[in-house]
DNA sequence: CCAGCAGCCTGTGCGC
DNA sequence: TGCGCACAGGCTGCTG
């Protein structure tokens, strides 16, 4: 499900429900979704803790509690939702956070979604934030940046631009988007290009993201950010989720063909250098 | 080190 | 209607 604007929301509207608020008790129902520890050890040792803040790293949201950081991965489809004590469990709910007058519901209907409990301290060492790369509005991200991260791979861009390591935040939807602006064929090799058109993808990676987090992220199929509220920018989307619809640009059909695995929509007149 | 591919899961939408 | 297959905003771990 989400990428980096999708997280941004889910994480803004969190924060004015769950700040200062302590946990009374953590139920984990699926303890596949409890990544580093054993489930008891977490149902435990989150009891009494207070939510002091929300942040993002990458497509993970980083919950800091009096004593520890709970990192949370939606990866495709994890989603929460506030809900009454009273309200039937839902089979695809599987953490449940119980405060004294409401639950936190980590819903997830593939199951793919992760949870990291943490000390205070040990977070942009340790696993799994340690291997991340830039964010997106970092000024550290630079031409001469990624010539150097990319010159050794024999990637195509669209998989570089997946590639966490590099450039945390972008996913699949926002990958597609970022080439099509950036007038680059998904397909050119990454270390290929030439720094007008990194330079190209950086800035059009800063301005759709941006765009999509006012927009409250993209919503194509499944993805709500907090009780139900879908994202807007699906309806400025320009090639992703496209195929056989006519260029914004030049009218030619778009084309959608599988790079990496990922399904990836392209123009084949607008990005059309193939090399 | 790398590329490629199965695996993790469930649901939906399509063609037959 | 039903059945089977392909695919879905992500990432890990295995193989060669």
């Amino acid at each position: 499900m989400p990428e980096l604007p999708e997280v941004e929301t889910v994480k803004e509207k969190l924060k004015p429900r769950l700040i200062n608020k302590q946990i009374i008790d953590v139920s984990v129902y699926w303890p596949n979704v409890i990544a580093n520890i054993p489930v008891a050890e977490f149902e435990n040792n989150l009891k009494n803790q207070v939510f002091i803040d929300i942040k993002r790293r990458g497509k993970w949201l980083v919950f800091e509690l009096t004593d520890y950081h709970l990192l949370v991965h939606l990866r495709m489809e994890g989603k929460f939702f506030f809900k009454s004590r009273t309200d039937e469990k839902n089979k695809h709910e599987h953490v449940i956070f119980r405060f004294e007058d409401i639950e936190l519901r980590f819903h997830d209907v593939r199951k793919f979604g992760k949870m990291y409990l943490l000390g205070k301290d040990d977070l942009s060492t340790a696993k799994p934030l340690s291997e991340l790369g830039l964010e997106p509005d970092d000024d550290n991200l630079t031409v001469d940046y990624l010539k150097d991260k990319y010159k050794r791979k024999n990637l195509s861009i669209k998989e570089a631009l997946l590639d966490q390591r590099i450039i945390t935040g972008i996913g699949n939807i926002y990958a597609d988007e970022i080439l099509f602006l950036s007038k680059i064929n998904p397909y050119r090799k990454a270390k290929d290009l030439n720094s007008r058109e990194l330079k190209s993808i950086i800035d059009n990676t800063r301005s759709v993201l941006k765009q999509a987090i006012i927009k409250g992220g993209t919503t194509i199929r499944s993805y709500v950010s907090l009780d139900n509220k879908k994202g807007e920018f699906q309806n400025y989307l320009l090639v992703h989720g496209k195929a056989n619809l006519p260029c914004s640009v030049c009218g030619t059909p778009i084309i959608k063909e599988f790079i990496g695995g990922r399904g990836t929509y392209y123009c084949a007149t607008c990005q059309n250098k193939k090399r």
